[in-house]
RNA sequence: GUGACCGUAGCUCAGUUGGUCAGAGCACCGGGCUGUGGCCCCGGGGAUCGUGGGUUCAAAUCCCACCGGUCACCCCA
């Protein structure tokens, strides 16, 4: 049989109700920090990603999907979500609208790794860019907005690192000093950090390899080489990241696999998920607009990768319960309930309606597994007297209601059984 | 892309040195209770034992390849 495509997943009935209750959850946060919602094609051209997050990243080099269209135009699946809101920005002139710009999406990214735990080939993120704003209480205020939805999940176990990365006014001076460092000790480093010593220094520096951290602990440090408009502003991040009491910790180390980002750079991680341990990330991108052919305005953003968060979010109860179950016993009985069923559900109610001519026995068990509040039964019975039964399903009491005048039932059900459930 | 482990009903798993080994529990459907659920009892449907080769009189069991899964490397959300 056809199965799904490797590093692809269905998310179930069980599973879907997590991530509906994610989302909403992320959407609040984004409604009350006035970020507004902005939905971007899963394809673009090719050019956009190879210009955006740097030709020379394992991302651009060996894990897009790309393709070559019926024209022969190369597209990608996006493999990450800013590049196509900077895309859509310019190509709209969004920023013409207000000084600072604030957009959030949700939705699916794809990368063609080998798939494990915490990563998948299709994975999903929640996205927030701002456009605009050079203040360092923008970045604190990202950074807040991450955690607070993550906490506000229930992740339990999350650890804040921040770090700056410098500009383009003294991030070169730092490159070429650890470029040294690493060529003068590249006798003792592992294979990768041999081979990133030319490509991407930067990257050796969060190397997992024993030995390489312990010869790094003597590295030269960002930090001595940021100038001083930098150093200001990652001070500044940190005074209002105190005043909004977020715990965070300062990695020196802390880097990242995409060329476009610049000064404040952070991960929110869960040590308890194992390799992947990364439930958010993001940073500062001053240059990539322009980079990209628009104005020259900054920008910051962060993903949270839902998958992972929902490795450690604690999620209250979200197993639909059944408002009521309509029970007919015979075609007669099954014509009255219909009209009734379609008001109640026009009301909102959850309300299931058996359409099997299954016996009474078998639909209250079902009802039961369903966890109905209550069940509706009518069959020649009721129907002769002009009564329709409801049943209590935790109770197991039942309560005669007249069937007519309809209204009247309606009314009646609509009391017994309470107000609908919001969700 | 590399490595290790794994692959038997929808799910979780038994299956002894290859020889009634195609099983159990849960789930599903039905009956006991001809119109009253949750407990209990009984019965039923459902598996080309991941796929394809090979060894053998005989393979779920041994060998090879491929596919898939899990975890780690790598990378990152």
């Amino acid at each position: 049989m056809v199965k799904a495509v490797r590093g692809f997943k269905d998310i179930l009935p069980g599973e879907a109700e997590k991530w509906c209750y994610l989302e909403r959850l992320a959407c609040k946060y984004f409604r009350a920090y006035s970020f507004q919602e902005i939905r971007i094609p899963i394809l673009e051209k090719t050019e956009l990603f190879a210009r955006s997050i740097g030709q020379a990243t394992d991302i651009v080099e060996k894990e897009m999907y790309t393709f070559l269209d019926r024209n022969k135009e190369s597209l990608t699946l996006r493999p990450e979500a800013t590049a196509g809101i900077c895309r859509a920005l310019i190509e709209h002139g969004l920023y013409a609208k207000a000084k600072v710009i604030k957009l959030y999406t949700i939705g699916p990214m794809f990368r063609h790794e080998r798939p494990q735990k915490g990563r998948l080939r299709q994975f999903h993120q929640i996205d927030a860019e701002v456009f605009g704003s050079h203040s360092a209480g923008t970045d604190a205020e990202i950074i807040l907005l991450a955690w607070e939805i993550l906490t506000a999940g229930g992740a339990k176990g999350l650890r804040m690192e921040i770090n700056s990365l410098g500009c383009p006014q003294c991030r070169p001076r730092f490159r070429d000093a650890l470029q040294e460092f690493l060529e003068q000790s590249k006798a003792k480093l592992c294979e990768d950090c041999q081979r990133r010593t030319q490509k991407n220094p930067l990257r050796a520096l969060d190397c997992k390899n024993e030995n390489c951290q312990k010869l790094y602990e003597k590295a030269p440090l960002i930090e001595d080489f940021w100038c001083s408009a930098c150093r200001e502003h990652f001070l500044e991040v940190q005074q209002y990241l105190k005043q909004w009491n977020l715990v965070y910790e300062i990695n020196p180390r802390l880097v990242r696999g995409l060329d476009y980002y610049v000064r404040t750079t952070f991960e929110i991680k869960a040590p308890q998920l194992g390799a992947q341990d990364t439930v958010a990330a993001g940073g500062r991108y001053d240059g990539l607009v322009k980079a990209l052919g628009g104005p020259d305005i900054p920008g910051i953003g962060f993903a949270i990768g839902i998958e992972r968060f929902l490795l450690v979010a604690q999620l209250p109860d979200l197993t639909p319960r059944l408002d009521l179950y309509a029970i007919p016993l015979g075609k007669r009985a099954y014509m009255t309930l219909l009209p009734v069923v379609q008001n109640l559900r026009q009301e909102g109610l959850m309300v299931e309606l058996d359409h099997e001519g299954r016996s009474l026995k078998a639909l209250l068990k079902q009802a039961n597994k369903l966890k109905a509040k209550a069940a509706l039964i009518l069959g020649d019975n009721e129907l002769d007297q002009g009564i329709v039964l409801l049943r209590n399903m935790e109770t197991g009491r039942q309560k005669e209601l007249p069937l007519e005048p309809q209204k009247e039932l309606l009314k009646r059900l609509q009391q017994e059984l309470g107000a609908p459930c919001d969700s």
